[in-house]
RNA sequence: GGCCCCGUGGCGGAAUUUGGUAGACGCACGCGACUUAAAAUCGCGAGCCUAUGGCGUGAGGGUUCGAGUCCCUCCGGGGCCACCA
């Protein structure tokens, strides 16, 4: 018995199909186009099993959208700025460029291993200056169209490593390399203005219900956040006489209010601070404290009672003391708010700290106003509206009407809907990024770079040897002339977030050779991307800029969409076990088990702990490297197992038992269709119409599994779309081929399962249609079509129930009617022993598939 | 704290779209064939139990002729957001 040679076969169909250039996409009018892309990959070394499962699940998809007709894009790239070169070069000394570009290397070695259908010409790099030219493009036409602007903003500083970290790289309030405690600090950046599309794209989640994830739809709902409610202006008194902007969602509390309060950032309190020293020690301190969420969430609630008043707007004589406090944030709504205590549980923890009033004004249902009170914790739910005026009475719902008209008639308020969402900081104070095509002129401001003078190039002779940003060290890289007085400028040293690459991409790719970021022509014929996939992890972030750059491209003219994806899957983990022993993780070889069975380590037979089930990462050590695991098995098996234990969103766990089992598959596959005991080839063509009882339900089962695995296929469900393939394949198994007709079935069945499987595992298939006489490379065969009209049986299967409960069941000729099957179902055997002596008092017939006996 | 998802054999998971045969397919397991033997391979078996019957989809209740599927309460696991005004 011989084994299927996958490394020598897997590689011969690679270079076939390069050779024959099928995966090269073409603007091709006469087809349905199907864009289909993967998240592009960070070049970090090598690749792992998550890359594997999300570009296996791409791969299936492109192979079977070809075979079903479609004119398919699907291509690749790298997004290769990013921190972890710059970490290398710190660390190793190598360039950045040369890190990356070794990974690139190595990680497209390995991708091209794993059999894709990738059209290589459209290979792109985003560290490259061919593709950042055109980014640097795009940031000078959306700072023309208003789009991007530079703005002092509060940010997360590093003090160690004197860089800006997104609050993402905040963990725990410390920077996630160096482990000082980040700073608030106030900084010149970049901004894009995301939040100029909030509304709509907030509003089209709504029709991407089904072909988007609703989890990942969700989560942008919650990132965006909409809050509708209203603006109220406090005339204040004392001090300052101005007006104080609070913004809220329970206008309808309003009666409630028994202070207001500020954020430490706000105009407001920085007057005040002018000539206070106590106060600007209080916001120096709120300051100190990092912007990251997580930290506020730990950090205590502080207040300043200022000596303001702020004049309720319906109580002439009540007057609200104005505190400054970190309970405010500066940068959400107008950064100051009213507190009503009795209904909001931060305001009510805030008026018991400073010992202020609490009025309470809903009274819940099956409450009275005698007996109800508000002890330490603030009634949020429904109910009447109390202590409140001419609100007294009213339902919640009621109550916020009828005072936002009131308050708008009055000149002192306004409808107003505010955003969670902020505005993009795209600066970073890296090296490894795109640089912003800016330069800063002591007369003239911020001024764009021409557009002939693009691309700002990276100076390749960079220093690591001290931390910060290395632009900014350059002996002469920053130093420039102003393109509007002709003085001396310098350079925007920052660079761009490395999502800003990434949130173009998919555009780019529609043409990789033009002079301009992307061609009308090309970007309308293949955009959107049809069918997009990646990990959950970017279902915010990533996913959220692209929606937004789509918009903004459309609005610079270089786009007529504005939804980059259509369909999306977002696929889940690739999890392994981990084992816990001597304080330490360790790698499965470092284990063995003793005398009484026990898992401990080799070298100080210390107990280990088989721990939980976790994503694979270095530092678990519970990593399966690609590689190996595809020079042992070969890609298809890798494949074939990857899609084959649960559905795409849901973690996998990879197990060696699992990988096991497709590869007896693919042997079993490869040795029943090469070393059967008659000639595939030489069997002639007969008429389905002669075939013997079992052959002919082993060809309509064929046909029965073509539909299923189809339409699996089409729902993402490539586990059961497998199951439903293996299904057959253990009935064709099964035939002996003796006899023209069965001989006929099986070369059928063999076809029938090559097919459905080619986008699978199509190393092994293409070699198997060879075996099978044919010329054509399988690649370039349809898919197969059922003939539905064998599909439908001509009997069906009755279901006897007893109340409900199965009793029998019989086999009677399709739409058969109603009489007839409770004639036969009540005439069954073991249904007159069950029924004997009782009284049917209804019979309930389901045509086709029940029959259902109610005694 | 708010919102959302999930809970099915020893395990991964089918069936949930449309209430109508629960447990497809695979792993692990057992038995058999082949072999001196083992491995590999092939075939067969298998939800559980006090077994001619009964019980079974986290628990309890409800709707229905009929519930894994719909509704309510609870328990367990996971995710997202979180002093967001």
């Amino acid at each position: 018995m011989t084994r299927y040679n996958f490394k020598v076969i897997e590689e011969k169909w690679q270079s076939k199909w390069s050779q024959c250039r099928y995966f090269e996409a073409n603007i091709n009018l006469s087809k349905p186009k199907f864009y289909i892309l993967e998240m592009f990959p960070y070049p970090s070394g090598n690749i792992h099993m998550g890359h594997v499962r999300n570009y296996t699940l791409g791969d299936v998809l492109a192979r079977y959208k070809i075979a079903r007709g479609f004119n398919v894009l699907h291509p690749i790239g790298w997004d290769a700025f990013g921190l972890p070169a710059e970490n290398a070069a710190i660390e190793r000394g190598i360039h950045p460029y040369d890190w990356t570009k070794n990974n690139i290397t190595n990680m497209r070695k390995s991708l091209k291993s794993m059999g894709m259908s990738y059209d290589w010409n459209r290979e792109i790099v985003t560290c490259d200056s061919s593709y950042y030219r055109h980014e640097q493009k795009i940031f000078l036409d959306f700072v023309k169209a208003g789009l991007a602007y530079h703005k002092e903003s509060w940010v997360n500083w590093d003090p160690v490593e004197k860089t800006v970290l997104a609050n993402e790289q905040v963990i725990n309030g410390a920077g996630w390399r160096s482990g000082a405690v980040v700073e608030k600090r106030k900084l010149k950046q970049w901004f894009l203005k995301i939040t100029d599309y909030a509304e709509d794209l907030l509003d089209t989640l709504k029709n991407m219900e089904n072909l988007w994830p609703d989890k990942i739809r969700l989560m942008q709902q919650n990132w965006i956040g909409r809050s509708d409610g209203v603006l109220i202006s406090f005339q204040l008194t004392g001090e300052v006489r101005e007006k104080l902007d609070v913004f809220t969602t329970r206008p309808d509390t309003l009666f409630g209010a028994s202070f207001c309060a500020i954020s430490a950032n706000h105009t407001l309190a920085y007057k005040l601070a002018e000539t206070n020293k106590t106060l600007q020690t209080f916001i120096a301190k709120c300051n100190r404290t990092c912007t990251s969420e997580v930290n506020i969430d730990t950090s205590e609630i502080n207040g300043y009672r200022t000596a303001i008043k702020a004049k309720h707007p319906f109580l002439p004589d009540k007057n609200l003391p104005v505190y400054i406090s970190n309970l405010v944030l500066a940068e959400y709504g107008t950064g100051a708010i009213f507190g009503c205590p009795s209904s909001n549980q931060r305001d009510l923890d805030f008026a018991r700290k400073y010992n202020l009033p609490v009025i309470p004004v809903v009274l819940p249902p099956k409450e009275n106003e005698a007996t109800f009170s508000v002890g330490c914790k603030a009634y949020t739910g429904p109910g009447t509206m109390y202590n409140s005026d001419f609100l007294n009475g009213m339902d919640v719902q009621t109550a916020k009407s009828a005072i936002i008209e009131r308050l708008e008639k009055c000149g002192i308020g306004k409808r107003s809907i505010t955003w969670r969402l902020r505005d993009w900081g795209v600066s970073r104070q890296r090296y490894w990024g795109c640089p912003i095509p800016m330069i800063h002129c002591k007369s003239c401001g911020a001024v764009a770079v021409p557009e002939d003078q693009l691309p700002i190039k990276l100076p390749m002779d960079i220093d690591f040897s001290s931390p910060g940003n290395p632009l900014d060290r350059h002996p002469t890289w920053k130093y420039t002339i102003c393109s509007l007085c002709g003085n001396n400028a310098i350079r925007e040293t920052d660079t761009l977030d490395t999502f800003f690459e990434s949130s173009w991409y998919f555009a780019r790719l529609t043409d990789v050779n033009s002079d301009i970021p992307f061609e009308h022509k090309s970007a309308n014929y293949w955009l959107p991307v049809d069918q997009y996939i990646g990990g959950v992890e970017h279902a915010i972030l990533h996913l959220l800029y692209a929606r937004f750059f789509t918009r903004a491209l459309r609005d610079c003219g270089y786009l007529s969409i504005k939804e980059p994806f259509s369909q999306l899957i977002t696929q889940g983990m690739v999890c392994h076990k981990t084992y816990w022993g001597g304080n330490r993780w360790l790698y499965p070889e470092e284990i063995t088990t003793n005398a009484s069975n026990r898992l401990i380590t080799i070298e100080g037979n210390e107990p280990v702990i088989a721990g939980r089930i976790e994503k694979m990462s270095k530092s678990k050590r519970n990593t399966v490297v690609p590689e190996t695991i595809i020079s042992q098995y070969g890609a298809d098996t890798v494949r074939l197992f990857i899609l084959s234990d649960n559905p795409p969103e849901r973690d996998l766990e990879w197990n060696e038992k699992g990988i096991d089992s497709a590869w007896r598959y693919i042997n079993r596959l490869w040795r029943e269709i090469t070393e059967y005991k008659i000639n595939l080839i030489s069997i002639k063509t007969i008429k389905p119409s002669v075939l013997s009882s079992e052959a002919k339900s082993i060809y309509r089962e064929c046909h029965r599994t073509i539909v299923s695995v189809t339409d699996n296929i089409e729902k993402y469900r490539f586990n059961s779309a497998i199951a439903q393939i293996r299904e057959l394949s253990n009935r064709i198994f099964t035939l002996s081929g003796k006899g023209e007709g069965e001989a006929w079935t099986l070369r059928f069945g063999f076809e029938t399962l090559i097919k459905m499987m080619a986008p699978i595992i199509p190393h092994i298939c293409e070699e198997l249609w060879l075996k099978l006489g044919y010329r054509d490379m399988l690649a370039n065969v349809p898919w197969p079509e059922a003939d539905v009209s064998l599909i439908e049986s001509k009997t069906v299967t009755i279901v006897i129930q007893i109340n409900g409960k199965l009793r029998g069941r019989i086999e009677t000729e399709k739409n058969t009617l109603e009489e007839e099957i409770i004639a036969q179902t009540s005439k069954h055997p073991s249904m007159l022993k069950l029924l004997e002596g009782k009284t049917i008092r209804k019979i309930i017939v389901v045509p086709n598939k029940v029959v259902n006996f109610v005694i």
